[in-house]
DNA sequence: TTAATAATGTGATGCATATCAAGTTTGAAT
DNA sequence: ATTCAAACTTGATATGCATCACATTATTAA
């Protein structure tokens, strides 16, 4: 049976608890694998549950007006996902769907809770994780107010080969439908955004496979808007 | 002198702390008037004091692309400002300046620091606030991307009416300029968007005073977009 | 394989809002 | 009061992107 204690990739606020605590921890504690598609939290439903990505990919939504999909931000392993929720409301304000098959770990809420009020060290690592998403959040906004399509996708490009895939050839596990919900546009034009940025030869673009060819150029329309 | 022992409006997070803590916390803050104008932290540089706004408003803003200033949110009394440097990043990644005369305590990183680790209780009340933060901001953001000018300025009243000002007649302590940075928009087009709410008889605005006639109408632009 | 369905691409058009260019009001300084 | 600068308003024009309508390509099921 697999244990947190020899867990390879829980998370820094994990590795400060102490033996009983981890302890605690574990025992409410449970791991579970989801395919794409998958749903981690829902909005509008009670929060029961804190969940930590172990591995894979998902991504945070939220319904806007006239039920318009608005994507918040990707969540990446390390994250852990409907923490929001756990001290003062108790109704999910987001939804995390599974984009890349992953491991998840759910952690009852009172358990969580129990293990801030208890380790100074634990509630230490968490405000340090969102601190961390804080600043990525005001980041994420100012890009998406003051530059225009093609670089915001340039921004999202760049965002998936350096934070996430840290490669030059990789997939964006997002439909066209989902791109444009992340960047704040519409299908059509990222579909338009995307032929633009492989005319000038900064991308190559196959379906979801994305090959950045001139990274310079890429980072240049990124910066300008 | 004036003593955090018996500071009416100090934050949850204080009130958790133990005597002893409370007097280390004492030691290491003080409390400030500021101006309007007056700036609390500066986006670039170092991150040595949280700020906890007691009274007054401020506007949390950074930088953008060209120069261009985008406010990020408004910073009500009962605010920790500058508390997302202090653990792993060093420089400021926001500015937070005054907009309305504000009293304001200046509370030493490493002291912060200690209590965090020293108390947990103190932690898990500045958990609930950065959590009830991030929240905001997903609203925030996915308001500002789905709705247009009009229902993101009838927002935008109905914040400063329920949420800061206890009050259908009051003033929003930022220019037009300021204003446009705050619903991502244009000097030119608040204006206008202010007509199109007055000539539907919602609002009644001179300067920078605000009146809501028909809050009702002012909510359905707002939820419509 | 073929049919059916969903995802994506493309062209034409319209619209919200940015931008530009004057004017006008406001408020501070003299 | 008068002057000056900053803040604001207003109208005309430009433009980026959404929207609509339809064609094409993938994907799945039969």
């Amino acid at each position: 049976m697999k244990t947190c204690e020899s867990c390879a990739i829980r998370s820094k606020a994990v590795e400060s608890l102490s033996k009983d605590e981890l302890e605690i921890y574990q025992e409410n504690c449970s791991e579970i694998q989801l395919d794409t598609g998958d749903i981690i939290i829902k909005e509008g439903l009670l929060s029961t549950h804190v969940a930590y990505l172990k591995s894979g990919l998902a991504k945070i939504h939220k319904k806007g007006i006239k039920g318009t999909e608005q994507i918040l931000k990707i969540a990446k392993p390390g994250s852990y996902i409907g923490i929001q929720t756990i001290l003062s409301q108790k109704i999910h304000q987001y939804s995390a769907t599974v984009i890349e098959d992953s491991a998840v770990c759910f952690i009852d809420v009172a358990t969580f809770k129990e293990l801030i009020l208890r380790n100074a060290a634990f509630g230490h690592e968490l405000i340090q994780f969102l601190c961390q998403e804080e600043l990525s959040n005001f980041n994420r906004f100012a890009n998406m107010q003051q530059k225009q399509i093609d670089g915001r996708l340039a921004d999202t490009i760049l965002y998936f080969a350096n934070d996430i895939k840290n490669s030059i050839d990789f997939t964006i596990p997002l439909s066209r439908n989902e791109l444009a919900a992340f960047i704040c546009s519409t299908r059509e034009s990222v579909t338009r955004a995307i032929k633009d940025l492989s005319d000038i030869g900064t991308i190559h673009v196959t379906g979801k496979r994305f090959h950045i060819l001139n990274a310079d150029l890429l980072k240049k329309i990124s910066e300008n808007g």
